[in-house]
DNA sequence: AACTCAAAAAACTTTTATTGTTACATGAGT
DNA sequence: ACTCATGTAACAATAAAAGTTTTTTGAGTT
Protein backbone atom coordinates (compact mmCIF):
# COMPACT_ATOMS: atom_id res chain seq x y z
CA UNK A 1 0.00 0.00 0.00
CA UNK A 2 2.72 2.36 1.24
CA UNK A 3 4.28 1.46 -2.30
CA UNK A 4 1.07 2.88 -4.20
CA UNK A 5 0.77 5.86 -2.18
CA UNK A 6 4.26 6.43 -3.06
CA UNK A 7 4.37 6.30 -6.99
CA UNK A 8 1.16 8.77 -6.85
CA UNK A 9 2.94 11.16 -5.01
CA UNK A 10 5.99 10.65 -7.42
CA UNK A 11 3.46 10.53 -10.54
CA UNK A 12 1.69 13.60 -8.76
CA UNK A 13 5.03 15.42 -8.46
CA UNK A 14 6.73 16.45 -11.52
CA UNK A 15 5.51 13.23 -14.31
CA UNK A 16 3.34 13.79 -16.74
CA UNK A 17 3.67 9.47 -17.63
CA UNK A 18 5.83 7.05 -16.93
CA UNK A 19 6.26 3.21 -17.65
CA UNK A 20 5.73 0.24 -15.91
CA UNK A 21 9.58 -0.06 -16.11
CA UNK A 22 10.83 3.28 -14.95
CA UNK A 23 8.33 2.99 -11.79
CA UNK A 24 9.77 -0.43 -11.01
CA UNK A 25 13.50 1.06 -11.23
CA UNK A 26 11.95 4.01 -8.79
CA UNK A 27 10.77 0.98 -6.20
CA UNK A 28 13.20 -1.09 -6.97
CA UNK A 29 11.19 -3.90 -7.82
CA UNK A 30 9.90 -5.64 -10.81
CA UNK A 31 7.96 -4.13 -14.25
CA UNK A 32 5.16 -6.91 -13.70
CA UNK A 33 4.63 -6.38 -10.21
CA UNK A 34 4.19 -2.74 -11.08
CA UNK A 35 1.84 -3.49 -13.72
CA UNK A 36 -0.05 -5.94 -11.04
CA UNK A 37 -0.11 -3.06 -8.54
CA UNK A 38 -1.58 -0.63 -10.89
CA UNK A 39 -4.31 -2.44 -12.58
CA UNK A 40 -5.95 -2.40 -9.13
CA UNK A 41 -5.63 1.80 -9.45
CA UNK A 42 -6.59 1.59 -13.04
CA UNK A 43 -10.14 0.11 -12.54
CA UNK A 44 -11.21 2.23 -9.72
CA UNK A 45 -10.43 5.01 -12.44
CA UNK A 46 -7.74 6.27 -10.34
CA UNK A 47 -4.82 5.97 -13.06
CA UNK A 48 -4.92 5.50 -17.14
CA UNK A 49 -2.78 3.07 -18.72
CA UNK A 50 -1.99 3.27 -22.61
CA UNK A 51 -0.20 0.58 -24.91
CA UNK A 52 2.47 0.59 -27.39
CA UNK A 53 4.94 3.67 -27.98
CA UNK A 54 5.25 6.31 -25.34
CA UNK A 55 2.67 4.25 -23.57
CA UNK A 56 2.62 4.33 -19.63
CA UNK A 57 0.99 5.13 -16.59
CA UNK A 58 -0.86 8.29 -16.41
CA UNK A 59 -3.05 10.45 -13.74
CA UNK A 60 -6.50 10.23 -14.40
CA UNK A 61 -7.28 13.01 -11.47
CA UNK A 62 -5.94 14.85 -9.02
CA UNK A 63 -4.36 13.82 -6.14
CA UNK A 64 -6.77 15.32 -3.91
CA UNK A 65 -9.62 12.86 -5.07
CA UNK A 66 -7.69 9.90 -3.99
CA UNK A 67 -8.06 8.97 -0.35
CA UNK A 68 -6.31 6.49 1.22
CA UNK A 69 -9.58 4.77 1.58
CA UNK A 70 -9.56 4.56 -2.12
CA UNK A 71 -6.24 2.89 -2.93
CA UNK A 72 -7.07 0.23 -0.19
CA UNK A 73 -9.68 -0.84 -1.92
CA UNK A 74 -7.93 -0.36 -5.24
CA UNK A 75 -5.57 -2.69 -4.01
CA UNK A 76 -8.37 -5.33 -3.44
CA UNK A 77 -8.88 -4.76 0.14
CA UNK A 78 -6.54 -7.04 1.90
CA UNK A 79 -6.92 -8.62 5.25
CA UNK A 80 -5.92 -5.89 7.54
CA UNK A 81 -5.21 -7.86 10.31
CA UNK A 82 -3.26 -10.77 11.02
CA UNK A 83 -3.85 -12.05 14.14
CA UNK A 84 -7.69 -12.55 13.89
CA UNK A 85 -10.14 -15.44 14.17
CA UNK A 86 -9.54 -18.74 11.61
CA UNK A 87 -13.01 -19.71 11.62
CA UNK A 88 -11.12 -23.07 11.66
CA UNK A 89 -13.94 -25.49 13.34
CA UNK A 90 -17.10 -22.93 12.46
CA UNK A 91 -19.23 -25.71 14.41
CA UNK A 92 -17.56 -25.41 17.65
CA UNK A 93 -19.15 -23.93 19.98
CA UNK A 94 -16.45 -22.16 21.97
CA UNK A 95 -15.04 -20.91 18.68
CA UNK A 96 -18.33 -18.90 18.04
CA UNK A 97 -17.95 -17.48 21.14
CA UNK A 98 -14.54 -16.21 21.04
CA UNK A 99 -14.43 -15.00 17.26
CA UNK A 100 -18.19 -13.33 17.70
CA UNK A 101 -16.41 -11.18 20.18
CA UNK A 102 -13.11 -10.78 18.91
CA UNK A 103 -14.59 -9.99 15.71
CA UNK A 104 -16.84 -7.32 17.70
CA UNK A 105 -13.48 -5.56 18.29
CA UNK A 106 -11.81 -6.14 15.52
CA UNK A 107 -14.96 -5.01 13.53
CA UNK A 108 -14.63 -1.29 15.57
CA UNK A 109 -10.83 -1.21 14.86
CA UNK A 110 -11.49 -1.79 10.94
CA UNK A 111 -14.32 0.87 10.88
CA UNK A 112 -12.37 3.44 12.60
CA UNK A 113 -9.35 2.90 10.50
CA UNK A 114 -11.51 3.14 7.60
CA UNK A 115 -12.83 6.37 8.63
CA UNK A 116 -9.83 7.90 9.04
CA UNK A 117 -8.29 6.79 6.32
CA UNK A 118 -11.15 8.57 4.03
CA UNK A 119 -10.53 11.41 5.94
CA UNK A 120 -7.00 11.47 4.05
CA UNK A 121 -6.28 12.39 0.32
CA UNK A 122 -2.86 11.20 -1.37
CA UNK A 123 -3.27 15.24 -1.82
CA UNK A 124 -2.32 15.55 1.76
CA UNK A 125 0.56 13.51 1.78
CA UNK A 126 1.90 15.04 -0.77
CA UNK A 127 1.85 18.14 1.00
CA UNK A 128 3.19 17.02 3.96
CA UNK A 129 6.41 15.84 1.31
CA UNK A 130 6.80 19.33 0.52
CA UNK A 131 6.54 20.81 3.91
CA UNK A 132 9.61 17.75 4.94
CA UNK A 133 11.18 18.68 1.14
CA UNK A 134 11.18 22.52 1.99
CA UNK A 135 12.36 22.06 5.71
CA UNK A 136 15.19 19.41 4.50
CA UNK A 137 16.14 19.63 0.66
CA UNK A 138 19.42 17.85 0.97
CA UNK A 139 17.43 14.61 1.69
CA UNK A 140 15.35 15.68 -1.54
CA UNK A 141 17.47 13.75 -4.20
CA UNK A 142 16.01 10.50 -2.51
CA UNK A 143 12.86 12.11 -1.44
CA UNK A 144 11.93 12.42 -5.38
CA UNK A 145 13.03 9.38 -6.18
CA UNK A 146 15.34 10.17 -9.10
CA UNK A 147 18.05 7.34 -7.69
CA UNK A 148 17.29 3.74 -8.30
CA UNK A 149 17.72 3.12 -4.36
CA UNK B 1 -4.53 -15.73 19.80
CA UNK B 2 -8.13 -17.57 18.96
CA UNK B 3 -6.16 -21.02 19.90
CA UNK B 4 -5.12 -19.40 23.60
CA UNK B 5 -8.53 -18.50 24.26
CA UNK B 6 -9.60 -21.91 23.23
CA UNK B 7 -8.04 -23.71 25.71
CA UNK B 8 -8.02 -21.52 28.65
CA UNK B 9 -11.75 -21.55 28.47
CA UNK B 10 -11.59 -25.64 28.18
CA UNK B 11 -9.34 -25.46 31.11
CA UNK B 12 -11.37 -22.82 33.18
CA UNK B 13 -14.72 -25.56 32.22
CA UNK B 14 -13.95 -28.82 33.22
CA UNK B 15 -10.47 -29.10 33.45
CA UNK B 16 -7.94 -29.28 36.91
CA UNK B 17 -4.79 -30.11 34.86
CA UNK B 18 -3.81 -30.86 30.94
CA UNK B 19 -0.91 -32.33 29.23
CA UNK B 20 0.47 -30.47 25.93
CA UNK B 21 -0.14 -33.44 24.45
CA UNK B 22 -3.51 -33.43 25.52
CA UNK B 23 -4.46 -30.05 24.79
CA UNK B 24 -2.29 -30.50 21.33
CA UNK B 25 -4.59 -33.28 20.51
CA UNK B 26 -8.03 -31.17 21.24
CA UNK B 27 -6.52 -27.97 19.19
CA UNK B 28 -5.29 -30.76 16.43
CA UNK B 29 -1.55 -29.78 16.83
CA UNK B 30 1.82 -30.50 18.25
CA UNK B 31 2.85 -30.81 21.93
CA UNK B 32 5.06 -28.65 20.98
CA UNK B 33 3.67 -26.29 19.45
CA UNK B 34 1.33 -26.50 22.49
CA UNK B 35 4.25 -25.70 24.85
CA UNK B 36 5.34 -22.38 22.52
CA UNK B 37 2.26 -21.52 22.76
CA UNK B 38 2.06 -21.91 27.09
CA UNK B 39 5.29 -20.30 27.64
CA UNK B 40 4.16 -16.68 27.05
CA UNK B 41 0.99 -17.26 29.52
CA UNK B 42 2.99 -18.81 31.91
CA UNK B 43 5.50 -15.99 31.79
CA UNK B 44 2.50 -13.78 32.13
CA UNK B 45 1.31 -15.51 35.18
CA UNK B 46 -2.03 -16.97 33.78
CA UNK B 47 -0.81 -20.69 34.38
CA UNK B 48 1.42 -22.79 35.63
CA UNK B 49 3.74 -25.68 34.49
CA UNK B 50 4.55 -28.88 36.46
CA UNK B 51 7.05 -31.70 35.01
CA UNK B 52 7.45 -34.79 35.75
CA UNK B 53 4.76 -37.61 36.51
CA UNK B 54 1.14 -35.65 37.14
CA UNK B 55 2.73 -32.50 35.70
CA UNK B 56 0.67 -30.52 33.08
CA UNK B 57 -0.51 -27.24 32.27
CA UNK B 58 -3.19 -25.87 35.35
CA UNK B 59 -4.65 -22.31 35.38
CA UNK B 60 -3.18 -20.04 37.59
CA UNK B 61 -6.06 -17.36 38.13
CA UNK B 62 -9.43 -17.57 37.55
CA UNK B 63 -10.91 -16.31 33.93
CA UNK B 64 -11.80 -13.32 35.31
CA UNK B 65 -8.37 -12.42 35.42
CA UNK B 66 -7.46 -12.78 32.04
CA UNK B 67 -8.20 -10.35 29.56
CA UNK B 68 -7.72 -10.18 25.90
CA UNK B 69 -5.31 -7.52 26.23
CA UNK B 70 -3.59 -9.91 28.79
CA UNK B 71 -3.78 -12.48 26.58
CA UNK B 72 -2.46 -10.71 23.36
CA UNK B 73 0.49 -9.42 25.20
CA UNK B 74 1.26 -12.88 26.46
CA UNK B 75 1.78 -14.49 22.75
CA UNK B 76 4.35 -11.39 22.87
CA UNK B 77 2.09 -8.88 20.80
CA UNK B 78 2.61 -9.75 17.43
CA UNK B 79 2.14 -7.22 14.57
CA UNK B 80 -1.33 -6.06 14.80
CA UNK B 81 -1.77 -4.61 10.91
CA UNK B 82 -0.82 -7.33 7.72
CA UNK B 83 -0.64 -4.17 5.68
CA UNK B 84 1.26 -0.85 7.01
CA UNK B 85 4.83 1.03 6.60
CA UNK B 86 7.55 -1.29 5.68
CA UNK B 87 10.46 1.36 6.69
CA UNK B 88 11.84 0.27 3.63
CA UNK B 89 14.09 3.84 2.79
CA UNK B 90 13.80 5.55 5.53
CA UNK B 91 15.70 8.39 4.11
CA UNK B 92 13.55 8.73 1.68
CA UNK B 93 11.06 11.87 2.37
CA UNK B 94 8.06 10.38 0.48
CA UNK B 95 8.09 7.36 2.79
CA UNK B 96 8.43 9.68 6.03
CA UNK B 97 5.24 11.60 4.92
CA UNK B 98 3.43 8.75 4.46
CA UNK B 99 4.30 6.38 7.25
CA UNK B 100 3.44 9.60 9.12
CA UNK B 101 0.10 9.66 8.80
CA UNK B 102 -0.39 6.05 8.12
CA UNK B 103 0.69 5.65 11.27
CA UNK B 104 -1.38 7.73 13.14
CA UNK B 105 -4.26 6.02 11.59
CA UNK B 106 -3.27 2.82 12.59
CA UNK B 107 -2.49 3.93 15.96
CA UNK B 108 -5.58 5.35 16.31
CA UNK B 109 -7.60 1.89 15.51
CA UNK B 110 -4.92 0.30 17.42
CA UNK B 111 -5.30 1.77 20.35
CA UNK B 112 -9.20 1.52 20.53
CA UNK B 113 -8.94 -2.48 19.57
CA UNK B 114 -6.01 -2.46 22.89
CA UNK B 115 -9.21 -0.34 24.73
CA UNK B 116 -11.39 -3.23 23.81
CA UNK B 117 -9.26 -6.03 24.07
CA UNK B 118 -8.45 -4.76 28.05
CA UNK B 119 -12.46 -4.56 28.67
CA UNK B 120 -12.79 -8.50 27.54
CA UNK B 121 -12.12 -11.10 29.74
CA UNK B 122 -12.05 -14.60 28.94
CA UNK B 123 -14.87 -15.46 31.66
CA UNK B 124 -17.16 -13.34 29.40
CA UNK B 125 -15.86 -15.41 26.49
CA UNK B 126 -16.43 -18.54 28.80
CA UNK B 127 -20.05 -17.13 29.70
CA UNK B 128 -20.50 -16.62 25.82
CA UNK B 129 -19.85 -19.97 25.60
CA UNK B 130 -22.13 -21.56 28.48
CA UNK B 131 -25.24 -19.31 26.89
CA UNK B 132 -24.41 -21.36 23.40
CA UNK B 133 -24.29 -24.35 25.03
CA UNK B 134 -27.59 -24.16 26.60
CA UNK B 135 -29.39 -23.13 23.25
CA UNK B 136 -27.83 -25.80 21.50
CA UNK B 137 -26.89 -28.49 23.19
CA UNK B 138 -26.60 -31.15 20.46
CA UNK B 139 -23.57 -28.97 19.00
CA UNK B 140 -21.92 -29.09 22.24
CA UNK B 141 -19.96 -32.27 22.52
CA UNK B 142 -17.73 -30.47 19.89
CA UNK B 143 -18.34 -27.53 21.64
CA UNK B 144 -16.21 -28.74 24.64
CA UNK B 145 -13.73 -30.62 22.48
CA UNK B 146 -14.03 -33.79 23.80
CA UNK B 147 -12.99 -35.11 20.56
CA UNK B 148 -10.12 -34.77 18.14
CA UNK B 149 -11.51 -32.41 15.21
C1' DA C 1 4.09 -4.00 -44.24
C1' DA C 2 7.80 -4.59 -40.92
C1' DC C 3 9.59 -2.85 -36.66
C1' DT C 4 9.72 -1.17 -31.95
C1' DC C 5 7.75 -0.16 -27.62
C1' DA C 6 4.85 -1.05 -23.66
C1' DA C 7 0.96 -3.10 -21.20
C1' DA C 8 -1.73 -7.74 -20.31
C1' DA C 9 -1.70 -12.15 -18.84
C1' DA C 10 -0.23 -16.67 -17.57
C1' DA C 11 3.08 -19.83 -15.74
C1' DC C 12 6.91 -20.42 -13.05
C1' DT C 13 10.61 -19.61 -9.42
C1' DT C 14 12.36 -17.53 -5.33
C1' DT C 15 11.82 -15.85 -0.84
C1' DT C 16 9.96 -15.51 3.67
C1' DA C 17 7.24 -16.55 7.67
C1' DT C 18 4.61 -19.74 9.99
C1' DT C 19 3.83 -24.13 11.55
C1' DG C 20 4.95 -28.61 12.51
C1' DT C 21 8.45 -32.19 13.64
C1' DT C 22 12.36 -34.58 15.63
C1' DA C 23 15.78 -35.11 19.07
C1' DC C 24 17.76 -34.38 23.25
C1' DA C 25 18.11 -32.35 28.00
C1' DT C 26 16.05 -31.27 32.58
C1' DG C 27 13.30 -31.99 36.49
C1' DA C 28 9.65 -34.54 39.25
C1' DG C 29 7.61 -38.29 40.89
C1' DT C 30 7.25 -43.65 41.45
C1' DA D 1 16.71 -46.91 38.02
C1' DC D 2 12.50 -45.90 35.49
C1' DT D 3 8.72 -43.30 33.60
C1' DC D 4 6.48 -39.14 32.50
C1' DA D 5 6.14 -34.42 31.15
C1' DT D 6 8.07 -29.88 30.30
C1' DG D 7 12.15 -27.03 28.13
C1' DT D 8 14.95 -26.12 24.38
C1' DA D 9 17.19 -26.22 20.09
C1' DA D 10 17.65 -27.57 15.52
C1' DC D 11 15.39 -29.05 11.50
C1' DA D 12 11.63 -29.83 7.87
C1' DA D 13 7.31 -28.90 5.66
C1' DT D 14 3.82 -25.69 4.25
C1' DA D 15 1.74 -21.65 2.61
C1' DA D 16 1.74 -16.89 1.16
C1' DA D 17 4.01 -13.07 -0.97
C1' DA D 18 7.16 -11.25 -4.15
C1' DG D 19 9.72 -11.56 -8.06
C1' DT D 20 10.80 -13.47 -12.81
C1' DT D 21 10.25 -15.22 -17.44
C1' DT D 22 7.65 -15.77 -21.51
C1' DT D 23 4.07 -14.97 -24.76
C1' DT D 24 0.32 -12.16 -26.49
C1' DT D 25 -1.99 -7.91 -27.74
C1' DG D 26 -2.31 -3.24 -29.07
C1' DA D 27 -0.36 1.31 -30.49
C1' DG D 28 2.75 4.10 -32.71
C1' DT D 29 7.03 4.62 -36.05
C1' DT D 30 9.73 3.93 -40.17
Amino acid sequence: MSRMLHVLIHMGRHVERATSEQIAKMLATNPVVVRRMMAGLRDKGYVISEKGHGGGWELACGLEAITLLGVYRAIGEPPLFSIGPHADHPDCLVEQAVDARVDAALGEAEALLMKRFGEITVADLAEDFEARMAERPAAGVHGVCSSAT
